[in-house]
DNA sequence: CTGAAACCTGAACCGGGTTTCAACTTGGAT
DNA sequence: ATCCAAGTTGAAACCCGGTTCAGGTTTCAG
């Protein structure tokens, strides 16, 4: 429930980085147990945050041994870590192939973008508490987090520029901006209450976007 | 430094609701006290957050005992509670007049909101750790003032509907979109790096949310 | 002035969670 | 079949900061 991929034992799920250095599973149970554990984190964190959560809440929940977790991690905070980067992967591979498939000017890209994060925000509400409390867990990996988002959208904008989709002076602020918008308004509709339509959002968004929220011609 | 007012004994700065339930000073050096050790929370919760910070670091730096916190507050949660409605309190004591004050209509009325904004945002850098760590340590104040700063969004958007200055159609959607712009530029442009002048980043947000960012007639 | 209430002090208590570790089990390579 | 590296186990050591409290000091109303 916690992760859309990888449940299965198999599919090795990317090179290594998952564990601490040095402490990557050498055999087919150990990687199992890996995941099980990665999970759980998941699942405890996003319950019960980081400080609150516990490592015996997360082995109890993977179903195993206390010491078992040293196994693969060397401390709270290095799971932590690692669970930060691995969601933050997961939006990106989620939303990348909504923009990639849109039609109609980046605009319509950048609706589709929205409608793609708010979806799968509602799917996995545990990206907001992981995410947000990296900001005093892992701060480096939440600056990383924020900053590569603005900046893949700060690009494809440029280029839509450069298309003539978008007004030519579209620069870092906008990408900000475009980005703190869908932060927030995952956190409303789809953390907080989920009781607006993900369409109309992205549509009510997209026509500021094009049009601003101004009366005149 | 991490309070704007109330640096000095005097002014009662409101009733009550600093310390705890049933322990409000009673005589000028308890106010003083319990000044000391608010302000002096701010700067220990803003410089290591809630978990790392600890009552000695507060006490330390307020130059008070140890004890001398308990007979204000009750727990360091409770510290930490009172805090965070205060700093909520004092973004919209800031923001506010610099609304007032606007002229020119709505839009220019935001773009001044989020000039005074990024300007309180680059002096007291500490209000984004401890607002945003609200979200777990007293989730309750940490909606409340979301929630009712995108009210008020709403409702200015929506008064200036009926005065004509921006679509009829404005609605909650735009309040947190709006909302939430401006707190990734403070976080991206005040607490982050103060690389861009604010003015510009507030007249760029004023000109997008005027006309939007599509080349269209 | 004076006494009681308010306030201050910091050592010690205490609970809870992280981390360690030595003994035990499993699995797959030879 | 055998062996040993990899993996598992959970009790207990360890650490650390929140909270308590009994005794001393300051304030201020009367």
């Amino acid at each position: 429930m916690a992760r859309g991929r990888g449940m299965s034992a198999t599919a090795p799920d990317l090179g290594g980085g998952e564990a601490s250095a040095g402490k990557e599973p050498r055999t087919a149970r150990g990687r199992r147990t890996l995941r099980l554990i990665l999970d759980a984190a998941a699942e405890e964190f996003g319950a019960k945050g980081f400080h609150e959560g516990s490592i015996s809440g997360i082995t109890r929940r993977a179903g195993v041994a206390l010491g078992s977790f040293y196994t693969y991690f060397d401390s709270k905070d290095d799971v932590f870590r690692a669970l930060v980067r691995d969601m933050s992967e997961q939006v990106r591979e989620h939303v990348a192939p909504a923009i990639k498939g849109a039609t109609g000017g980046q605009i319509a890209a950048e609706q589709a973008a929205l409608l793609a994060f708010i979806r799968f925000a509602r799917a996995h509400k545990e990206i907001y508490r992981i995410i947000d409390e990296a900001e005093f867990v892992d701060p480096e990996s939440f600056r990383m987090h924020y900053a590569t988002t603005a900046e893949r959208i700060a690009r494809r904008l440029q280029a839509a520029a450069a298309r003539g989709e978008v007004r030519e002076d579209v620069n870092e602020i906008h990408a900000w901006a475009i980005m703190g918008m869908n932060v927030f308004l995952g956190l409303r509709y789809s953390v907080w209450q989920e009781d607006v339509d993900p369409e109309a959002i992205a549509q009510t968004v997209a026509a500021m976007l094009t049009r601003g929220i101004g009366t005149e011609r």
